[in-house]
DNA sequence: GAATAAAACGAACGATCGTGCTATTTTGCC
DNA sequence: GGCAAAATAGCACGATCGTTCGTTTTATTC
């Protein structure tokens, strides 16, 4: 409507584009997406597809941010919304399970963080970096807030714990993947609450 | 020498190649390893490499055959000679702590996980998921001795712990390859301690 | 409805992919 | 040193890759 806002509708399309550019990233990783698959997956011509992003790398990059924002949305925000203190740690995990189990099939977060550890640096490699430090400290913060609460020992280490818990859930993905949901989220779920245990108060 | 031992020489080469292969797919991947690059890397032509193995699948085969006799070779065999107990356990720990300082730029066993955590059948996927279940039993069972030893406590879940420590490690590789292994290294060492620590009898 | 801008198409490009064939070279054995 | 066999090279194939360009269709604005 307004010419200042909206630039035109064919921004629709791009989030059509990225719907499907999810599922196939899922799948293949984001160096595994191609953008002739995915124009054949949106029912538009290669080019048509191109020229929305004008380059493979930054249609990567734009769905890199749009994942992002999905699954930060999805398991931060609901946690937010609970009283800090262990409860808003705990739904977190919760989410994050919940996440997992929706994407036992591959998630395009973990992938492309083993995608680009490599050591030369690329546009690509740089937003993981951001994304994944950046979600490391909302995880550290939580924490710090269930602390000051007294929910949780006071004289831990916050990263630590960021740590711990982003290593149970990278575990939970990969055994998800290879063994199934059920075993992995067992063991997932006992190791959360050992240690969840070994940092009370 | 030998008419039924060594079919030729040969095979000297097709060892060459995998040792360039292995260098490649540290940086991208088993998926992302070419047969044209690969080539160009041992100073072959592209059918002279694909002669070795006849098909780029069965390359990535014996790739990850061969990458996972070393990780073996490297961290479990030392551990064994080791007296079974809690020290077999944690000298297996310091050596997969070597083995991720050496690969901190990429390990192929890690991605191949997220490679092929898909959902259908591969041949690939099929060789991964073994290799991976054949891991963690080799870890349980050293876990388990350690238990029947008196190191650990007599009722915790073997493959519990296993999935853990392998969790911990994942954490590692991942840390790593963003942060830097200094860093992951002390987090996965404290984590490490602290889970030995909660499974003292 | 005409004028204008945005969006999508279609064809082609050079490059690389994995793979099959047929020579040619190298190796091991007598 | 000649001979058979293994190893490698060379060439070509169909397919797909990301990308460019000019045209055509669709949407927006007056």
């Amino acid at each position: 409507m307004n010419a200042a806002t909206t630039p035109g509708k064919g921004a629709a399309t791009r989030e059509l584009i990225l719907e499907h550019a999810y599922e196939l990233a899922r799948q293949d990783g984001l160096e595994g997406l191609s953008i002739g698959a995915l124009a054949l997956g949106v029912g538009m011509s290669k080019s048509g597809v191109f020229a929305h992003f004008g380059s493979r790398e930054d249609l990567q990059l734009a769905l890199l941010d749009a994942t992002g924002k999905r699954f930060f949305d999805f398991v931060m925000a609901p946690a937010i919304k609970q009283p800090r203190g262990l409860q808003r740690v705990r739904t977190l995990v919760e989410r994050w399970f919940e996440w997992a189990r929706i994407h036992q099939s591959g998630c395009v977060l973990v992938s492309a963080v083993a995608e680009y550890d490599g050591r030369d640096d690329s546009p690509l490699r740089t937003r993981v970096k951001q994304q994944q430090s950046s979600w490391r400290s909302e995880m550290a913060r939580a924490i710090r807030l269930a602390m000051e609460v007294g929910d949780l020992r006071a004289d831990l280490d916050p990263d630590l714990l960021a740590f711990e818990i982003y290593a149970l859930m990278l575990g939970l993905h990969h055994d998800a993947g290879l063994f199934g949901f059920e075993q992995a989220s067992r063991h997932a779920h006992a190791a959360i609450d050992r240690l969840f245990a070994s940092y009370q108060p």
